[in-house]
DNA sequence: TATGAATGAGTATTCATTCAT
DNA sequence: CATGAATGAATACTCATTCAT
């Protein structure tokens, strides 16, 4: 289907492209993770990949734009990976225990991926003040989350509280796993996860009627 | 007490030094507030200071003393700000709830402190690996967040859970305000504060028996 | 002619690749008219072209060779140019009109042509120091104008002057124009050429005895 | 009376910053008249001036600004030069062969400060199609010739002719002095202004009645 | 023939740091 | 104490060129 909208000015990926392109964000993704965003440079990202500098930037236009792509990479990959645990669930609750759980099973899953995407995200603004990322990616996560609390308010299975405040102390609460996981890799990532669906359970939850 | 523990090779810091250390740790923290890590170069510090690079070298090993002592500096101040208004209280319900307004309070009462420690944190570690900032500060602060918890499990107000787990989520979610701050500087503090107690108090408090 | 002094190891070309050649070359003047001659990047070329860089490579050995057979394409239908229109005129004094005449009409017919070999002139010596085109063309423009000068002193049309001198400041003024026509594309090449004509017939003239 | 008008914000440059500015100013010049206007990088300019390319950037906020400050120089250099030459002047001819012969006598004293300053102006503009001087050096030049022509035309010692068309191919003239020079190093120059002198003197002086 | 992949030398620029004064 | 001067290593990026396919 994607050969049928092909155009002119875009042609269609070689083979070799598209490996290329998913071994360089790879890569970059285990330098950020192992080595922090600020010293992640071209030179050590083409290092890890075994190519030399100019390579990554025949492929990608710049650094911003290979930085876009792995977050853009993590958050698909992310996204697809929770979104088929969640499928099956209706229970606003049981949702909510599922965008938790689900997030935390791909960290757990892939923890350099969650660590360089932290990384990427906390390393501040650029120069000109601009965003690293597109910000639609990080609000889609965060809508997708506000919407969970939103319908089970309504539901009234939620009681009432500020949906932004909730959704970030859940979604950073989350995100403060990866740098942990670096310290400790053994770190129970199952009993967290239940920790903190238990914790944003009892948050949530509207007061049961004696 | 600091002077019954020096030594001949580090002798007592004249008032200058002092003096200067201070500013140059306040012209610091507003630059890297401002520019974000990555922006706060010496040469900007310096520039805010109204003195030369050589300067701040003079005074600090090198950029990364800086970086500690600015670092230590925030943490110092805010955990004198937090105790003052928590020494009084006992109940650890109480307690906590302290914890959490006295530290959103100081975000609110020095928003360029907090801004630029999350900053340093969340840039990640140096080059080397080793982390930016004397793990021990930030270890301190969740000492006593947990100490709260743990006392306050052990008196039956709240229910078993994992304090570490407990703690990050805590801090995680309190500072988690500085960069919303800086997108909204009208963000309502005392409200945050509200909902966050309100979250973690639910989260932690025991079952009352029916 | 040409194929009159081939050897085995420069077999005639053929008609693509002759066509080819003449394409790049094209393409070439246009890169180099529109980006100027530093911004006109094998790249840039290939693009226009709808080809590979390694197209340009094949066809010539390198960029060097490219800019000198962009040259001597010019040279070479400029020089037709005004030769077609030369001929049929005899008297000294006509043969330098039609000289400054024929070059602003090749100029106005060909603008990019022109502009892009001024870039290609005045932007210097090669690394080495050696010339980046053939001095032999430019030469072979200039004993064409000179001749015409030296026959009008020989037939005492012209007055004794340093034809060197002359040829110069003819052959600049002219080339003066194609970075006037890009800045005001609706400049007025007739009355230019007139202006010209004028200028240098006054400079060149015997005085007329009273 | 320099110092009476500064501020704070732009303190007197102090003795070795005004020295080590003219050095690169001249070493600029040299390498950009040697090299040519594209291979004259900071590493060639800083290795003439036996200093690391750091330094440039030290006194200079770039490239193109060092470029500027050169094309300044040289026509602050140059203008001062023709001026006091052309000061006792006044009648218009006489103006029109000062200028010739003061810039060729520029040329003839200073011919690196030529040949650089015709590099850059023939380079072509920046990257996004900006001019890489201020155009109001070029024009002030321009304009100074062009004053002359003008007020000899009303005075009647200039026939009528295109003003702008004159100017530019009296500057043309002189400024392809500079490149054969460096071909010819004893090129007769005074010769040349003298030849340039009959040249536009004629081109420009009214017809005498009979 | 022609392509796309890859390289390596070269570009300007930033910045922490050193040091003589 | 403090400065300004200077350095050197590192940064992202450009581009002509080579080569296997």
């Amino acid at each position: 289907v994607q050969s049928e909208i092909q155009t002119a000015d875009q042609p269609k990926p070689s083979f070799i492209e598209t490996a290329r392109r998913a071994q360089i964000i790879e890569c970059a993704i285990d330098a950020i993770a192992e080595l922090g965003f600020a010293q992640a440079s071209l030179a050590q990202i083409a290092k890890r990949a075994g190519v030399s500098t100019g390579v990554i930037l025949y492929y990608f236009a710049g650094k911003d734009e290979l930085i876009r792509a792995v977050a853009a990479h993590v958050y698909a990959t992310g996204e697809a990976f929770i979104r088929s645990k969640a499928e099956q669930q209706t229970a606003r609750e049981v949702l909510l225990h599922t965008f938790i759980a689900g997030t935390v099973a791909f960290i757990a899953a892939h923890p350099n991926h969650g660590h360089a995407l932290m990384n990427i995200i906390r390393s501040g603004r650029m120069g000109g003040g601009a965003p690293r990322i597109d910000p639609g990616l990080h609000a889609s996560r965060e809508v997708g989350c506000a919407e969970i609390l939103t319908w089970g308010q309504r539901s009234g299975e939620f009681r009432p509280f500020s949906v932004p405040v909730m959704v970030v102390s859940i979604i950073e609460s989350i995100d403060a796993i990866p740098p942990q996981l670096v310290r400790d890799p053994n770190l129970d990532l199952d009993a967290y996860a239940r920790e903190l669906i238990e914790l944003f359970d009892r948050a949530t939850r509207a007061d049961t009627p004696a």
